[in-house]
DNA sequence: TATAGTACTGACTAGTCAGTCAGTAATTCA
DNA sequence: TGAATTACTGACTGACTAGTCAGTACTATA
């Protein structure tokens, strides 16, 4: 299950590596279980460790669950915002921003997060508080700056800049939740290019001020 | 909290509207803290009755979370379908499929099901298989149906039907998972009005062929 | 007003799991 | 080499909760 049993002799002292792989563990059974199913003896033996190990490094399972969001959350967060600068033209940063979401997050095991947030996020309002500052908010203001280029030039259309951040980043977030939801019983059911390929065909086609004619998008 | 107990004298005997009483009780909490962390003591207390008049009417918490799926998904099929010979335009009845959506499931008590199978699909796999068939898959027919008359006619693009579906419907659900999740703790932080005006401005406007340039949608 | 039947109750049980801690084994240092 | 330190273990406990059941109270019928 775990590649790190086997491979070295001595599988002990590992005190730098642990937190991660505990978090990494623990992001793993909370997406597919939800928090309260999960078992804190589960999630240490998939980590390779017992439990005492856990409570050496976590003091409770609400710690190891704000661990889990602060970790899978903040190598996420500066990445985005350096896009700004490095696209000139608006739909190719918009692209760029929205295919690189689903890139480094929706399409690896951080695309758990989302669900895991929506489904806990009643049960630990400071969290929650936390994750809304820091990535929901940062993500929109993201996609905000794109739209307002996009417009002041001429190229999208004048759209309401408080909600469609929420309107476009919605399908993305969508696949990555019916991945980790419906996905593992009911078939894939839509490949991962083709919905890709149909959302930036509507979503963009209807930002732009004077959208291609030629029958297909992009 | 339920408005039952003080308006009867007698508050007892209610064989045939305790089931519904209490799969209303389940379903607000089983929406608001998930199916492991809600506890059947406060399910009965919240629907006026002991833990033991639970179990007269359901086998066990389990039963009861299909009876709750089963029974709030019921309602919802039959009346989407028999929109589609009441409009003939179809860019009304797919506003009419998406509003309907959300008046008769998004807005009201029912749109904490799409959070609730979400984070329980993988621990029910057989309830989401059923869920899957009978609601997901007939509402992304009647989609597709909407959008195929619109091809045929020249009114809509040529998209991807297999796809299609599930982009357009993401940003509804998106709403409706918000409005049980984040919405409680970091404010609506998007009205509702505002945000559907815009969904439906930006993803009409994508279905289009020749989307109307005079700067406002519909 | 008995008698039978039905809807409901709540104390109880058995099992589960978060969190603890005395002890063990690896490692470092003298 | 062995003493001290550090990383880890896993049996244990205390709290909590799904599910049970003997008993209560209300209702219907005779």
């Amino acid at each position: 299950m775990n590649e790190n049993t086997a491979s070295q002799r001595q599988r002990r002292r590992r005190k730098e590596t642990r937190p991660q792989e505990l978090t990494s563990a623990a992001l793993a059974l909370f997406v597919e279980k939800g928090f309260a199913a999960t078992k804190l003896d589960d999630v240490a033996a998939r980590a390779g460790v017992s439990k005492g190990t856990l409570y050496l490094y976590f003091d409770s399972k609400e710690a190891l669950f704000k661990a889990v969001i602060q970790e899978g959350v903040v190598p996420a967060i500066a990445a985005g915002e350096a896009l700004l600068d490095e696209h000139d033209d608006p739909v190719e940063l918009l692209r760029a921003i929205l295919d690189g979401w689903w890139e480094r997050i929706g399409s690896t095991e951080l695309g758990g997060i989302p669900k895991l947030m929506m489904s806990e996020a009643r049960n630990f309002p400071d969290v929650a508080v936390y994750y809304h500052q820091v990535v929901i908010q940062r993500g929109m203001g993201l996609i905000r700056v794109a739209i307002s280029r996009g417009i002041e030039r001429g190229i999208f259309r004048e759209v309401d800049l408080e909600t469609v951040g929420s309107v476009l980043i919605a399908p993305l977030l969508h696949l990555a939740l019916w991945r980790h939801s419906f996905a593992s019983c009911c078939g894939p059911d839509t490949d991962v290019e083709r919905y890709l390929q149909t959302y930036f065909d509507v979503v963009l086609d209807g930002l732009r001020v004077q959208p291609l004619r030629s029958g297909d998008a992009r």
